[in-house]
DNA sequence: CCAAAAGTGTTCATGCTACACCCATGA
DNA sequence: TCATGGGTGTAGCATGAACACTTTTGG
């Protein structure tokens, strides 16, 4: 198979997961060298430059399953980056050229993607992540080489305006989760507390997010109740203009 | 100024108008011949590919002023379109590496915006429109070259989508407008239609929406009172994580 | 028995829906 | 004076916000 790379285009993935009480990002260390902090901290967000004839969606997905090991996890394109700009640092120019095996690079317009991974919510949030990548929380994101900050930046709001609409929650907790789970995760998203009370009545009357009869285990606490979110319900039942949740 | 283009990227616009009954939008013919109809009718999108190192919203405002002399008007970058197939039909591809004098096209990504622009509401759609250029509505559009009925279609739902999120009415109304445009403008951006009384009670609850001591002029019936939206006031009063009228 | 989080109801204010008639103007 | 669209109010219903205590479990 010809992997050869379109020197115009890219692909960046900003990949959000929940530990059950921070959003985190998943950034990469330019180098590639393993995590001993010898070749310095040029980090950035995973992504590479599209091989000719390769539908972007399937970049994204290759990105992603490289870094990660996943397969078929939520994936939205959410904005282009097209200053041209962009690359103008030298030396970080220089190890794009390098390391892509493509001398001609100028100009690179870059289709930014945000994906959305379920952790375990044990507080540990380890995964089958190859070495050179670690997850950083979004509160303290450390500088990034291009415009990668920027890319994260806009990558946060449009996921705070995806879960305004859509049901990208689920996409971030385990398949069975506990009704504050769902809330703390609303909260990190929206950027303010809600109401428990009044939280769990609200999604009492959605249909779609059914009670299991199943609770937590092992926590040292009353355990919480279970639930499961029933896409086919959803699909079924979702109005076209109206938001989703808050 | 060098205008060599990049021949793997393009923008394409989807042109909406309103001109106080129906949603149009703006169409060229590939052959740019007159409209005599002489040359058959290939239909399309307006759009070009990107001049190397010229960021997209200027490819887009170039496209539009070529094409209805306006400048400063609303663009909204809305989606990519990246189908490796895309312009798999030869005769048009031909025709694409003609017309841009690039002849080593094989594979376009396109990026795709709408814009806005203010019709006037006087029934009459004329705008100082190119010669091969004209208006369709929406309901009935004709079947477009490559793939932009595809391209167009999105642009509709992105454009729905925007109307429940940001105050995008305005750019299509004149300056001064009648409440009953705005209703007669959602109720076709919606597709459904809306309580008067209740409409105008909404309205009035905006403080941005300010009403005039202005009527309408020319028309046989009693004239409305005009309105304009006061920006300032909107940017102020917004809240981030709420819908925009409906 | 203690610590920690789970889970539960009521009241009040606000906004949404449904609905029908008179008004002002130009021709 | 007629045709055309402009403009107005009320009542019932549903939803959102505010608010504090008891329950269950593991350690």
């Amino acid at each position: 198979m010809d992997t050869t790379r379109n020197p115009y285009i890219s692909v960046d993935c900003v990949i959000f997961g929940f530990d059950g009480d921070k959003l985190q990002v998943l950034l990469i260390n330019r180098d590639r060298k393993s995590s001993n902090g010898k070749t310095g901290n040029r980090l950035k967000l995973p992504g590479d430059l599209i091989i000719k004839g390769e539908p972007l969606d399937e970049s994204a997905q290759r990105i992603l399953k490289e870094y990660t090991g996943l397969e078929n996890i939520y994936l939205k394109q959410f904005n282009v980056f097209d200053n041209p700009e962009r690359l103008s640092n030298e030396e970080n120019l220089n190890w794009l050229r390098k390391s892509s095996g493509v001398t001609d690079i100028y100009r690179v317009v870059t289709i930014a993607y945000y994906s959305l991974i379920k952790l375990d919510m044990s507080g540990r949030t380890d995964l089958s992540i190859v070495y050179d990548a670690r997850w950083y929380p979004v509160e303290k994101i450390p500088g990034l080489i291009f415009d990668h900050n920027e890319i994260l930046e806009s990558g946060l709001l449009n996921l705070r305006k995806g879960f305004l609409t859509d049901p990208l929650c689920f996409e971030l907790l385990p398949t069975k989760f506990t009704l504050n789970q769902l809330q703390k995760l609303y909260e990190v998203i929206l950027g303010f507390e809600l109401d428990n009370r009044n939280f769990r009545k609200k999604i009492n009357r959605l249909e779609y997010i059914i009670p299991l009869n199943e609770r937590q285990t092992g926590v040292n606490h009353k355990p919480a109740r279970l639930y499961v979110f029933d896409r086919e319900k959803y699909n079924v039942l979702k109005k076209a203009h109206t938001g989703f949740i808050v």
